[in-house]
DNA sequence: TCATTTCTGTAGTGTTCGCTAAATAATGTC
DNA sequence: GACATTATTTAGCGAACACTACAGAAATGA
């Protein structure tokens, strides 16, 4: 992280993190194209000076807001322990949080940019290779188990994680249509059982 | 359906049903909002005023390419047979359909309208419907399977669609990254172990 | 005090958005 | 051929888009 050091000229009159967290929030629930600058400012109380001069583009004002959701909102596949009962808070921990409340509903990388005109393909790029480290990771916790003697050997690791990486895109989905906590608990207990035997 | 009875004045200079693929297939790719009304006067060649006076306004336009793709893209699970095989054709199908060449990747429903501006939150709502009606279908599909004895008395079919529904929905997203045909099929398989036993 | 630096608000920039008025072209009817 | 009807083309509408030049405001350093 740079760092900043103004201590000369007009102090910034807002706190940076509030406002991103406010941005955040407006892409998570409306989409890079579904937000507009107006919205923005509506949602920070900023005007569009003051958020370019802090952040430099919406471009890059939404590849911020994305980090910052990863880091503070995402869900990640605890290391230690039997991979079954990893696999199963992971999917669990992810049905809380699509269904949180006074969040927007799902998820912000499961849903993002899947959809986008040609002229901003590479918003796409960044949400698209955050889905694809999720679903390495849980597939290389899956190998780590067939090593360990967890799973058996000849388990289809891969399949198993694409499962398990659906099963979150699509909780996200039914979050945003509606679907409450309990309905996406359920689905994650009942995805466990595709868990090999 | 309305029956149009032209016979007097200029012809169409072009077939209905292309410009409405052409149509269907931009919006299938780029979403709502990521379809301008001059990308779809690429699409099809034709001129806006062409356009509106055939179908009326680009919310109408992706209402009835979205009626078009459910009828002639989309997967439905067969009535007949054993409730466990319609369910694992209807997922294979599905990992067909979302990677088939020549067609954008995904599903244009499980993955339409999920994060929109304000203005357009109108749009969402027949996908929407289209996605919960998706899951009932599923869900009473199960529930005739406990009625006739092939799944437990106490299953929780309501969780069970939801999964099969999350799966495919899972699909579209990871189909829209690039994944192929034998990974969707492998995923499809690898989920249909959650079916009880 | 005064100059310098940085931020904020006003008021735009050019471009693209969805959409349409008006003129022209192509047909059927008389 | 004249006329009514419908389709296409040209040209452009007002609004919203992402973004910014500029002037004034608020801080520090000299």
């Amino acid at each position: 992280m740079e760092m900043r050091k103004p201590s000369r000229g007009r102090p910034r009159s807002f706190d940076e993190d509030a406002v991103l967290d406010a941005v955040m929030r407006a892409f998570w629930e409306h989409g890079y194209e579904g937000t507009s600058v107006a919205t923005l400012e509506a949602a920070t109380g900023l005007k569009a000076p003051s958020l370019y001069g802090a952040f430099g583009s919406k471009e890059v004002l939404y590849q911020t807001a994305l980090e910052r959701y990863a880091s503070e909102h995402g869900t990640v596949l605890r290391p230690d322990g039997p991979a079954r009962e990893a696999i199963s808070e992971f999917l669990h921990e992810a049905a809380d949080r699509f269904s949180e409340n006074g969040l927007p509903p799902g998820c912000m990388v499961s849903t993002a940019a899947l959809t986008l005109g040609t002229a901003q393909r590479g918003i796409a790029t960044r949400p698209a290779r955050m889905r694809s480290e999720s679903l390495a990771g849980i597939e290389q916790r899956l190998q780590t188990a067939v090593t360990d003697g967890e799973l058996p050997q000849g388990t289809d690791v891969a399949a198993l994680a694409r499962l398990f990486g659906a099963v979150i895109q699509g909780m996200s989905v039914q979050a945003i249509d509606g679907a409450t906590r309990t309905d996406l608990r359920a689905l994650a207990t009942a995805a466990m059982d595709a868990w090999p035997r």
